[in-house]
DNA sequence: GATCGTTTTGCAGTCACTGCAACTTTGCAG
DNA sequence: CTGCAAAGTTGCAGTGACTGCAAAACGATC
């Protein structure tokens, strides 16, 4: 290896991965999600279509630009705060704190996405089909810190719950993004915290 | 149309959309969902492949058994009730009581799919990213009945929550199902009706 | 620069899904 | 009963996502 402890080849894939992604999001905004064929995001990349599929379980996720280390590095995030936070709150923090990093790395991606996303809303939520593994993550990682058996039913739902929020969440920030896509997740969040039981007033919580 | 509001035609289409989510459920829970192709499931309920996709957008469609007229339903039942009941509440009992009379009706069919759904835990995930406009329709109603703005956050975090209780709800009775379908769904909301932020104790919910 | 492990690639194949243009069935009116 | 229109079914041809496999290209290592 060499010295960045980054080998050429890393690097290499981590462009490779990049660059499938980028042309992903920016052909489906250019043309629509479905003028768009594994084919010509291939060509685009510049690799061939069987590498697109060594990187890329499916087309959608490529248009998410599904992270492997997401999931543990939010795991980690959560088990990291002091114990005095309570789960929810770590829960909250850790979800904040990577879509903030992802904005800050790749917010041109996402405004690209946005576009997509406004005519294809489900694509969205089928992202997060294969993203089981991670949520498991994060509930034992949720389940850890509150102190609960692996089977109880709360951790499972907090991390569904964090899912939801952010499928809402975007999908306004797709019809109106005046305000941040992290504020409105934090929104979702703080009503999910609160409970629903609780009808908000007519000018609580985004307009 | 025959004396039963009912004509020749509706009942046969009635009877092939059934015998098409049957057959889709039966094989899918014999032979994994991936080793039962449209083409099979077709033959076993004796039309052509290309009648299959006149019912069903996709083979995830038939497996789950999407019901056109579920979420018109359910809107319905959510503005039925007096106005004394909340919108949190009306939402919660308008779930239980669809997945009530579903139970009833189709309790071996649900039973077949516990045994796919087992195995592809993904699979309910994405039968639910179709059901976009029916989630619309439910936000709808929540909006009218909460008095909020169809642009506010809250009926689409509700609908999403009931999603996202379902879903936990079902994975949980794969697991283990001496516990109702009913009865896990409607602890899910509970949860989220009494919010997130409070960690429950070691006993509180389902175990 | 020979060797070994990793990545890329092409290829052949399967299968979900679509549009279209017959064809059949049902509902209805005369 | 008959004929006609509307609705439903079917086959067919085509597209495109995705997979397994085996060969080739490439990068790391000695």
């Amino acid at each position: 290896m060499n010295q960045s402890g980054e080998s050429l080849r890393d690097r290499k894939k981590r462009r490779t991965r990049a660059a499938l992604e980028r042309a992903t999001v920016r052909l489906a905004a250019e043309r629509g999600y479905d003028h768009v064929t594994v084919e010509e995001i291939a060509a685009e990349a510049d690799v061939s279509v069987r590498t697109f599929f060594n990187y890329f379980a499916s087309k959608d996720e490529a248009l998410i630009g599904a992270d492997p280390e997401a999931g543990p590095r939010m795991a980690e995030r959560i088990l990291a705060f002091p114990g005095t936070v309570t789960p929810f709150e770590a829960y909250r923090r850790s979800v904040l704190a990577e879509i903030t990093d992802e904005l800050n790395n790749a917010r041109d991606l996402w405004l690209l996405r946005k576009e997509v996303l406004m005519q294809r809303p489900d694509l969205l939520v089928r992202a997060f089909a294969n993203s089981a593994e991670s949520e498991q993550l994060l509930a034992d990682a949720v389940a850890r810190r509150a102190g609960l058996p692996e089977t109880h039913a709360y951790p499972r739902l907090l991390v569904a719950a964090g899912s939801a929020a952010f499928r809402c969440a975007v999908t306004r920030w797709a019809r109106d993004d005046s305000v941040s896509l992290g504020e409105l997740v934090d929104e979702a969040l703080e009503l999910f915290g609160t409970g629903l039981a609780h009808t908000p007033g007519r000018h609580e919580g985004g307009s």
